[in-house]
DNA sequence: CTCCCATATTGCAATATTACGATAAATTTA
DNA sequence: TAAATTTATCGTAATATTGCAATATGGGAG
């Protein structure tokens, strides 16, 4: 064990468990916000801002590359880093549709 | 390793990141929808709607519970579960701040 | 009190995640 | 070409997660 066994789920439920997955680790959180925040891109400034060296830094972008929520491009000698907003877009839709499903259901303990 | 080590990060990331940690999980979101579907209150119903057996269900649902997401409460020989309303919305509003801050970034790339 | 039912806990095996040092790959500069 | 710089990959250790069988716990029913 210790895999998640996906095939019984949703395709809805598995993508934005696959989302949640992504944003489950502060690092991922905080490297998402400080790409949005220097705007247009970066490099390696990210392993000067947070606490971890290079290849952990390496490995979560790659995370997040993966499921299509950052996008890079070869810049020189370092690369270019940036958030994708139409997938960003359409996880939002997800997510407000969960919140949309969840909240009408009120307290009933 | 294989500890996140939350120390560095900002309280609200860790926040975040600790609320997707329980979501990431297709089964765990399976259990909210369908909590949130049947309204009121169930039990075991859980057990028999998902492909998991009884002490695996019990254990997504210490997860949801110990964040906060559902409540239970005693209910003769079962336990009901359902929505724990105040919790989603601070939650909803924590993640309408991360969409806002990530979408103005734009395409740089 | 005893049995039964629903849920929780424990213990364990398989796999995943996190993190980093060492190293490779790619590109720019000298 | 050679050295320097930036990022990616590999290998590996420590820890976490997932899942279940076995068992414990806590109430109601008889």
């Amino acid at each position: 064990m210790g895999a998640t066994n996906t095939t019984h789920y949703s395709d809805l439920d598995n993508k934005l468990a696959a989302f949640c997955k992504a944003l489950a680790h502060p690092a991922r959180v905080a490297i998402l916000k400080h790409v949005a925040k220097v705007g247009s891109c970066i490099c390696n400034e990210i392993v000067d801002e947070l606490p971890l060296a290079q290849p952990t830094i390496s490995q979560h972008l790659r995370e997040l590359k993966s499921l299509g929520l950052i996008k890079g491009s070869v810049e020189g000698v370092s690369i270019c880093y940036c958030i994708n907003k139409e997938v960003w877009d359409e996880y939002q839709t997800l997510f407000n549709n969960l919140f949309s499903d969840l909240k009408p259901a009120g307290n009933c303990c």
